[in-house]
DNA sequence: TATTATTGTCGCACTATGCAACAATAATAA
DNA sequence: TTATTATTGTTGCATAGTGCGACAATAATA
C-alpha cells in the first residue's frame, strides 16, 4: 500500500512526529531456530531492525501496528512495547546519509532522517509461515535471519534486540497466550524446543510437560503420527480463553 | 538552578525535542503510607505528575535524571523507565492553555506545549525525608500526597501512575537493592509494611522474615530499643554489593 | 517478680520442580 | 507374528520454597 503521499512523507518527514521513531524486533520460529526480521540496505551493506514513524494524528500503538503490518503483511499480532531508547550515540548520520543517497534521495545536511532520534522498542511474536516480509521505502531487502547468526546491525540495534530478548525471556510464561510463534497445533516437544531456544538452556522434559499442563492453557487434540518408530505424541493448542473459566 | 535561559527555553520549547516529554512517578514512604510527588496548578486547581522535556543534545536517561533532580533536589536516585505513552487522547490543550495563561505566559493557539506529546514514564524510589520538592516553572506547588488519597490528575496521569505501580509490584524483589524508600536502617516490620503497602495485601510475618533473610541482601545491625514493653527488633540495612560475593 | 506485647526462630503441611524410572506405543526388523 | 527400538505420557521420590501456627526470648511496665 505504498502511495505517492506515503513516499513523500516518509522521505521528507512531513506529517510525522520529528525525532521520534519506532523499532521492531519481529520474532519467528522455524526448524528449531529463532528468526529475526532484518532490513538490508544494499549499497552500504548495512543491516537494521525494521522501524517506522508516528503520524502526527496517530496513536503510538496504532502507529506500531501499522508499521508492523507494513513489514509483515499481518495484523492482529502479539505486540509488546519493552523500552524506549534515547542515547545520543544512537544516531549515525553518516550511514543514514549513505543509505539515502544510495536510493537516490537528496540527503542534505539537515534532512530529517539525519537528526537525532529517540525510538520506542516493540517486539512481536509471529507465525513464521504466515509472514511475507516487505522492505520499507529505503531498504532493499527484508528477510529472516537466524537469531544465532545475525549480521552486525547499525546504530544501537543490537542492543535493542538484546533488550527485547531479555524482556521476552523474563515474561515468557505470562506471554504464553500471545504465542503466535507456533502454528495452530504443536507437540509438547516443539513447545519445549521453543522455550529452550528463547531461554538459551535445556529444560527437563517431564517437569516441562507437567508445568505446561498445570497452567491449564493447553488443549489436547488428536495424536500426531509422524511415521517414526515410536509412540506418537499428542498435538496441543492454546485454549481460547474468552471469559474467566467457570469454577464448576 | 533556574536561569533565565532555562525559563525561556522551558516556556518557548527552544532546544527541546518537540512532542516528546518525560513524566515521573516519584514514590516515597512515610508513616506507613506510600507518598507520591504531585504538582499543583493554582489557578486551575489541576494536579499533575512532575514532568519535563529532553534537550536536543541530551541523552534520554540524562534528561530524566536532570528533571528528577530539579523536582526533588536529589541525584543518584533509583530511577526506572517503565512505559511510553502515546495515545492521542493524552493531550488536553484547554487545560494546558488555562495553566499557562494563569501564570502570565502568552499561550497562542500554536504554543508548543499545546501540541500533541508522547511521554516516557519513569518512576523513582526516594527517601521521603531527604526530598525537598520543587515546583517547575509553570506549577504553583509541588508536594507529597498519600497514594490512597490522590486528587484527580490531569490528562492520563492516573493511568501512568497505575502503570508505574503495577510495574513496581511485579518487580519488587528485583528492585529491592534500589530501595531508597527506607532510611539507612530499618526494622523487619517496617520493610514488611512497605511491601504490604506496595503490594496491597497482608503478608505472613515469619515467612516474610525468612524470605528476606534468605535473599542475603540484608545486613543485621544493632537492636533498636523503642521504649515499648516488648522484645526490641534488630535494625537491618541493605548490603553494599560492590562485586559478586565470593563463593568461599 | 509477674505481666504484656513483640520479636526471632522452628516445625509441619503443602506446593513446585529436578531427576529418574516405567509402562505404553508406533513403526521396523526378524 | 513377535521382538526391537525410540519416544511419549506419567508417576515416584528428593529437595527447595512458602503459608501458618507455636514457642521461647526479651524490653518495658505493673
Amino acid at each position: 500500500m505504498v502511495t505517492d503521499s506515503n513516499l513523500i512523507s516518509e522521505v521528507s518527514g512531513t506529517g510525522f512526529i520529528p525525532h521520534l521513531a519506532l523499532d521492531f524486533v519481529i520474532i519467528g520460529f522455524h526448524e528449531q531456530e529463532l528468526k529475526i526480521l532484518i532490513l538490508e540496505y544494499e549499497n552500504t551493506s548495512l543491516f537494521a531492525l525494521p522501524g517506522g514513524f508516528i503520524r502526527m494524528d496517530e496513536d503510538l500503538e496504532e502507529a506500531a501496528r501499522r508499521v508492523l503490518g507494513e513489514r509483515t503483511g499481518l495484523t492482529d499480532l502479539f505486540l509488546q512495547q519493552f523500552h524506549t531508547f534515547g542515547s545520543l550515540e544512537r544516531s549515525d548520520p553518516e550511514s543514514m546519509k549513505a543509505i539515502l543517497e544510495g536510493k537516490g534521495f537528496a540527503a542534505g545536511e539537515h534532512h530529517w532522517l539525519l537528526q537525532r532520534f529517540v525510538t520506542v522498542g516493540y517486539y512481536a511474536l509471529v507465525d513464521f509461515t504466515k509472514v511475507s516480509p516487505q522492505p520499507d521505502l529505503i531498504a532493499d531487502r527484508c528477510g529472516w535471519h537466524d537469531y544465532g547468526r545475525l549480521p552486525q546491525l547499525m546504530q544501537d540495534h543490537t542492543r535493542i534486540l538484546q533488550f527485547a530478548m531479555q524482556h521476552l525471556r523474563t515474561n515468557l510464561d505470562q506471554e504464553l497466550l500471545g504465542f503466535s510463534l507456533l502454528g495452530e497445533a504443536f507437540t509438547m516437544q516443539t513447545l519445549q524446543n521453543l522455550y529452550e531456544t528463547i531461554l538459551g538452556e535445556k529444560l527437563n522434559r517431564s517437569s516441562f510437560q507437567r508445568r505446561m499442563l498445570q497452567l491449564g492453557l493447553l488443549e489436547r487434540l488428536e495424536k500426531s503420527y509422524t511415521g517414526k518408530a515410536h509412540k506418537a505424541p499428542y498435538l496441543y493448542r492454546f485454549k481460547k480463553l474468552g471469559i474467566a473459566p467457570a469454577s464448576f
